[in-house]
DNA sequence: GCCGTTTTCGGCCCGACTGTTTTCAGTCG
């Protein structure tokens, strides 16, 4: 079982738990471990072979929650999960999706009414018999059913790139107020997560009446779904189809607060846990307004402040997910993270020759438009039908076009490359002397993603171990939202690439971002070098790059870490 | 349920807003 699922049955247990009025602190034990485990490079399975002692190594997991662990990797399934589900319906979970209503009313929607189904919770809303509940009322009852309509919808997020031309509007619209003196995104944007499920704003402003109903009254506020005096909450329409309604919180503070709530609202929730914790072991206190020691204010106007009052250096938000970032502060080694400015070469592209929509002298001309000194032409290879994929003859032809393109351009350099498919049966789709031909060949999984590990493993470690190919490109094969991809088999695949020299791509496509982030800081620890591509279809496609950046920076890596950040001699060099 | 240079018990981060309340519980981030 993946790591993911198993995260996803401890969340699930949570969940349940929580309806049951268990003890906040012990519900908390399971989601952080879910967590853990979700964020794990290393499989749950492969550390279960050392039993249970091995797996209470991991944070958060002790001594109950490693036997648990050991049965669902042994039996594939969690008794306590199954005799939760057998006394709560899937139905009242999904309650919990409703936005404002919580385990505890859902569990009083349960006990009381009985009801179990979302369709039936939409009748008893209807009919009146939730606002006459304890605790409820109309406001309570026309809430569920409004949130019943957005249920579907709550469950996806959106791609940071998607979100990016959203919070630019609305951030440029408060920042032309002459109320407004700071205003900026926080929250998990800030973060660069991939995906966003809501937006933070921050401002400090001389009127926060002007602020808020400057946001009330944009054309791209659907809603205000409530309103206080420092804080506001919207939802947003979509800029187009296909995109979840995103909800915005804008919160207005003091001057002397700003870098308390962007250090506070930045989040994570994890990252601040451990920030407040530590502030309390100092005999501080830390909240959104500021740094105290008993009631006196201590710091806040920056993050830099912030952070240096509790004796840590200034963390990249990228970074603060609690994951290693405060052990590099300690040790005075956080990484000065990778910048778009510091790429030099793209190495995955497509041309009109498979799959892409721009000819070779387009794509040459909008990658030296960008700034890059080389890339690499990799279109693919002939098991991708549908993209029109080159055999060998039609490759050859294919690299002869690219060579008279380097006669007609100047200032950048090509190299002759090739998506090359990792075939389901552990061969590669062209033959050796081909690919011994190339510049540069990134090796992928296509097809086959839902072989057994050790087949993908199998599959992977041909590549690896060709002396020809220079890089595995998008190694999960993972698409977010459509397809969870391959299961990387760590750390073998890991170990052998480091072993072999060979590269291993992020791809910088926003739907698939693969080396993730927590894979992508494990390669690092192995030191593989890591390219950052586009995997551009068209001349547009360069500009998908920022998406590689976040994944890099979250994984903590530094220009040094990124090989296509070098000259082209120098990159050259590192290719096998 | 986890954790521990105050270690086997007693802690576990903090505040805003809403709705249903006569002073606060629930939800959210």
């Amino acid at each position: 079982m993946h790591n993911t699922e198993i995260a996803s049955l401890f969340d699930e247990l949570a969940d349940l738990l929580e309806l049951q009025g268990a003890n906040a602190f012990r519900l908390r034990a399971y989601r952080n471990a879910s967590r853990t485990i979700g964020s794990l490079p290393e499989a749950i399975s492969d550390l279960a072979q050392g039993g249970p002692k091995a797996l209470q190594s991991i944070q958060g997991i002790g001594k109950d929650l490693s036997e648990k662990l050991m049965t669902v990797v042994e039996s594939g399934e969690l008794p306590q999960l199954e005799e939760l589900r057998e006394q709560i319906p899937t139905g009242v979970v999904m309650m919990l999706r409703i936005p404002g209503i919580g385990p505890k009313k859902v569990a009083t929607i349960f006990n009381e009414l009985g009801v179990t189904t979302l369709e039936q919770l939409r009748e008893a809303a209807e009919q009146g018999q939730v606002a006459r509940l304890k605790g409820f009322g109309a406001k309570t009852a026309s809430a569920i059913l409004e949130g019943l309509d957005q249920v579907e919808q709550s469950a996806q997020r959106v791609y940071h790139a998607d979100a990016r031309p959203i919070v630019e509007q609305i951030v440029e619209a408060l920042s032309e107020l002459d109320e407004v003196t700071q205003v900026s995104v926080a929250g998990s944007f800030r973060r660069c997560r991939e995906t966003i499920g809501d937006l933070d704003v921050l401002a400090t402003a001389t009127d926060s009446e002007v602020v808020m109903d400057t946001l009330a009254n944009h054309p791209l506020v659907e809603k205000v779904l409530a309103r206080g005096d420092t804080k506001q909450r919207v939802r947003l329409s979509p800029l187009f189809d296909g995109v979840k309604k995103l909800e915005l919180d804008l919160r207005v503070v003091p001057d002397e607060s700003y870098g308390a709530a962007m250090q506070y609202f930045t989040g994570s929730k994890e990252h601040n846990i451990v920030i407040r914790k530590r502030a309390v072991d100092q005999g501080l206190k830390v909240n959104e307004y500021g740094v105290y020691r008993g009631d006196e204010y201590v710091a806040g106007s920056s993050e830099e402040e912030v952070y240096a009052t509790l004796g840590l250096p200034f963390i990249a938000p990228e970074l603060r997910e609690d994951r290693r970032e405060f052990g590099f502060a300690d040790a005075g080694t956080l990484p000065e993270l990778v910048t778009v400015d510091d790429i030099q070469g793209d190495l995955h592209m497509h041309t009109t020759a498979t799959d892409g929509q721009a000819t070779i002298l387009e794509m040459v001309e909008a990658a030296k438009a960008r700034g890059l000194k080389y890339i690499a032409i990799t279109d693919h290879s002939k098991r991708v039908t549908m993209a029109n994929g080159l055999d060998a003859d039609r490759l050859r032809v294919h690299w002869k076009n690219i060579d008279e393109a380097r006669g007609k351009i100047s200032g950048i350099e090509i190299l002759c490359g090739i998506e090359c498919d990792i075939l389901e049966d552990a061969t590669m789709d062209l033959p050796d002397d081909v690919l011994a031909e190339a510049d540069w060949v990134v090796a992928v999984l296509h097809y086959g993603l839902k072989q057994p590990r050790d087949q993908i493993n199998k599959r992977l470690l041909t590549a690896i171990t060709n002396p020809n190919v220079s890089a595995i490109g998008h190694p999960s094969g993972r698409v977010i939202g459509k397809r969870p991809g391959a299961e990387i088999s760590f750390p073998e695949v890991f170990q052998a690439a480091a072993d072999h020299g060979c590269m291993m791509e992020i791809n910088a496509h926003r739907s698939r971002l693969d080396l993730d982030d927590v894979h992508a800081a494990a390669a690092k620890d192995f030191g593989i070098p890591i390219v950052i591509s586009t995997d551009a279809h068209n001349v547009h496609g360069f500009a998908e790059l920022p998406n590689g950046i976040n994944q890099a920076r979250r994984a903590g890596l530094t220009a040094d870490d990124v090989a296509n950040t070098r000259s082209v001699g120098d990159f050259r060099k590192m290719i096998r």
